[in-house]
RNA sequence: GGGCCUCUAGCUCAGUCGGUAGAGCAAGGGACUUUUAAUCCCUGGGUCGUGGGUUCGAGCCCCACGGGGCCCA
């Protein structure tokens, strides 16, 4: 074994990286406070994105990124920088313009994964390829765990641990992430055009409400009291609401303890917005814009294209059915807000579906969703829900049995949710009602009684529109990807 | 909550019938002034998730626990 080896026996990548760190700092800086940048890879690309090779700009640049390729000949060094949104673009360190003791040390100083400084003259090299001609060369930050190989994708529990990797080896990620942005800003913009303004509402709640679903437990000592992490917004917005707040939106996020699949996470951020003399059909409307809006944002079109290539259209006017009649179409059999529990149960029985709340409306929907729910391939509303499922929804206007709710379901998920808002306290402190006889047989997700928001119902809630869409739903349709992939650091034991 | 799959080098993965550990990239030494996953020569790197069991012998078979994924409820 040479002395070479032996010396690299006991070394890990890390300790070599430790070794070049220590040499960086007797002679000058590992990690500088700045360096002097005179411009950024992405410009640079813009302004020259197609000279000839071996072009000579006459330009000088500084830049900054991270090196993403090496590749070390003799005399004569490639290393391609990388910046923040993925742009990259090449160092030559040449012996004829660095000499020999500065060639010397980028040989042994500068890693992959390594921030590096550049500075020289733009030019292009003999193949074509946008590249600084370096005079001077600093290591900006010395990274000391290599990066992982830059040819295979990484795998899913390294994405999501070490997501600060996947943004540099990976751009969908990146991708990812301003797309996120763009549509997050198109929601805000839409509602302010339209004269909404955004509130913040408890996070922390000392009763849980506003959906049916599991929540998180905590506690505070000041107050000495159990809290729950919110699992929705819409009893304090609704509250604000009664305050004269007549166009408001939240986009926040909320908990929920439940099993985390491929549209589901424990936390999540919800949009909700809630418009006084408007109802469940002008929220519709609004929902449309919002996510068509949302769409021209974050891909230029209507006309999405998910990151695999699939085209996906959101454009036009979406289809508004109603829930019973289409599920009686579907089925072939008349189902209505009278048919007796008896033959719902027999007909879920006899096609093997389970019905995990066996109240009467869940049948109904669980039979929606086996005989239509896949029918569906457009974005469409699906109208007036059963009215034991929907506790905070009003009566429909015209057809008994029904509320005024509609879900939207996009690519087989439902996306957003929308309400005439039930208005009058005596109804709905007989559905809280109901719905604590459930959390009494023991269903934990039952809504319970919230004597100060029906306090706040009988000061008169206006004739109210609401709806609540799910900002990382959004982005899976206008992305194509898993929840876990719109959430930049998903939750990982 | 139930079922199935998975965990091997820094990263991504192979590993046959149970016989003592492999590749590519990355890393160390050397050569190279136009490379594009550079190339060429040489070299090092492993508690095979953890703990138990079976066996002459376990990465491989069995059990438990843990992490991750998929499906179902």
């Amino acid at each position: 074994m040479t002395d070479a080896a032996e010396a690299t026996d006991t070394v890990e990548q890390r300790e070599v990286r430790l070794g070049k760190r220590q040499r960086l700092l007797e002679q000058g800086e590992a990690y500088p406070v700045g360096v002097p940048v005179t411009t950024t890879i992405g410009s640079l690309r813009e302004r020259f994105p197609e000279l000839e090779p071996d072009t000579r700009t006459g330009e000088r640049a500084g830049v900054a990124g991270r090196v993403v390729h090496l590749r070390n000949t003799g005399k004569l060094c490639f290393a391609a920088l990388q910046s923040g949104d993925g742009s990259r673009i090449q160092a030559m360190v040449a012996l004829d313009s660095v000499g020999d003791t500065s060639l010397a040390d980028f040989k042994a100083l500068v890693d992959l994964g390594d921030q590096l400084f550049v500075a020289g003259d733009v030019i292009t090299s003999r193949r074509g390829e946008l590249s600084i001609q370096v005079d001077e060369w600093r290591i900006a930050a010395k990274a000391l765990l290599p990066l992982p190989n830059l040819h295979s994708e990484l795998s899913e529990e390294t994405r999501v641990r070490s997501r600060y990797l996947d943004l540099i080896v990976r751009p969908e990620a990146r991708r990812m992430v301003h797309a996120r942005a763009a549509a997050v800003s198109s929601l805000r913009a839409t509602f302010a055009r339209r004269g909404f303004i955004e509130l913040e509402t408890p996070m922390l709640q000392t009763q849980q409400g506003g959906a049916s679903a599991r929540p998180f437990r905590t506690a505070s000592r000041a107050y000495d009291t159990d809290l729950f992490l919110r699992i929705a917004p819409e009893l304090f917005l609704k509250r604000a609401a009664v305050g004269g707040l007549e166009r408001i939106f939240e986009i926040n996020r909320n908990f929920r303890d439940e099993n985390p699949d491929a549209t589901h996470s424990p936390e999540f951020a919800m949009l909700e917005a809630y418009e006084a003399y408007s109802d469940y059909q002008g929220m519709a409307d609004l929902t449309q814009e919002l996510v068509q809006q949302s769409a021209l944002a974050a891909g230029g079109s209507e006309q999405i294209e998910w990151f695999d290539g699939t085209r996906f259209d959101v454009g036009g006017t979406w289809d508004r059915i109603s829930m019973y009649p289409s599920l009686s179409e579907a089925s072939g059999i008349e189902i209505t807000p009278e048919t007796p529990l008896s033959e719902l149960v027999a007909l879920t029985d006899r096609l093997e579906i389970e019905v995990p709340h066996p109240i009467r409306g869940k049948y109904v929907e669980e039979l929606w969703e086996h005989f239509v729910k896949k029918t569906l391939e457009r974005p469409t509303f699906v109208m007036d829900f059963p009215v034991d499922t929907s506790p905070l929804v009003r009566d429909h206007r015209s057809i008994p049995g029904v509320v005024e709710k509609w879900d939207l379901y996009v690519h087989g998920f439902e996306l957003a949710t929308g309400y005439s808002e039930l208005a009058d306290p005596v109804i709905q402190r007989q559905r809280f009602v109901e719905q604590a006889a459930l959390a009494a047989q023991g269903d934990p997700e039952a809504m319970r009684i919230d004597e100060d928001f029906l306090r706040a119902l009988e000061f008169g809630l206006p004739p109210t529109g609401g709806m609540g869409m799910g900002i990382d739903r959004l982005l899976m349709v206008l992305t194509g990807e898993n929840i876990r992939e719109t959430i930049l650091f998903p939750l990982v034991k």
